[in-house]
DNA sequence: TTTCAGTTTGTTACAACATAACATATCAAT
DNA sequence: ATTGATATGTTATGTTGTAACAAACTGAAA
């Protein structure tokens, strides 16, 4: 594992792990549930960069702790830490990130590049006003919501400009 | 075919089917592409009401009409069809609905009742001017966007609290 | 009218994603 | 020790989507 340069805003990332799994191993204890080896693992292995990962790549790389491990097995470990909020599920890529904003803890725009692959969470505040205001003209009730940009972020922008120039 | 009493604002839906397929058939004409036999078909039976479609049960229903359909035949004619905007693709349900709002053509925000399965097309358009101000805060070059709202629709709402009372 | 290129469809096979159902194990509280 | 709740093992299958190549169609140029 090495502190990735792809990411969109260089930084420790040794931090974002002991973070997420402090905060995961605190909160469950808060809640009286089981932070499991399993759960335990595949969050790390979630959280090794902050690309979307698939639930296959995760069986391949929990085989070596896990022999024993088959696709329910990273299933309801994922359905774990969704329903407590460690990750979130990335609809339009059938992948899974975990989530930077634990604490916080209100739905996020997720802007994922498609060139380094990186997942960026933002809380965005004006976004989510306007949008409740837009339940409440509609009269809709929320229960989940997904708000999933694709495209190119601003670190790549840079370096595809950098090339040009070259 | 009958005229849903689930539809989020109840209408006369043979008008969106009229006008969906007017547009289309007229769009195609003027970009030079083909709306073969069988990308009407499912463009017909995607418009038979507001629910989402699930591409194997399009497959089901077309063949009656077209005996060899196989998968490729379906997802081929979703992808002509989301290509020329006709149709969008629901991420978090993988399905897809008919477009509502050919003409405006803007991306817009799903409202996904749980309840009777319509999905609301709305612009939204304070939600995509926040939204495009948080792209440039960003830095963020935005190819694709989905955004997708799961709950209950204020019909659904209001049945249910009519049930409650009864 | 032939021929040629581009487009569309047929067909087979398979890859990728996800869950059902039932058995087994673990562990704390009674 | 028994029980109930939770977690995991295991097998099988269901669902969603694509690759790859062959055949057919279409329209325009030779």
């Amino acid at each position: 594992m090495s502190i990735s340069t792809e990411l969109s805003s260089p930084h420790n990332h040794t931090n974002c792990i002991a973070t997420a799994l402090n905060t995961a191993t605190q909160l469950c204890f808060e809640r009286g549930v089981q932070l499991t080896a399993i759960r335990q693992q595949v969050l790390e292995l979630i959280w090794e960069n902050h690309h979307a990962v698939k639930a296959y790549d995760l069986l391949e790389r929990i085989k070596p702790l896990q022999s024993a491990a088959k696709p329910a097995t990273i299933y309801r470990a994922l359905d774990f830490l969704i329903a407590q909020g460690f990750i979130h599920r990335v609809e339009s890529l059938n992948a899974f990130i975990g989530c930077c904003n634990l604490k916080t803890a209100h739905e996020q725009l997720l802007l994922i590049c498609k060139q380094c692959n990186d997942v960026e969470e933002r809380p965005a505040n004006a976004v989510m006003q306007s949008l409740a205001q837009e339940f409440q003209n509609a009269g809709f009730t929320v229960h989940h919501q997904a708000i999933e940009i694709q495209g190119i972020c601003a670190t790549c922008s840079q370096l595809n400009k950098d090339e040009e120039i070259a």
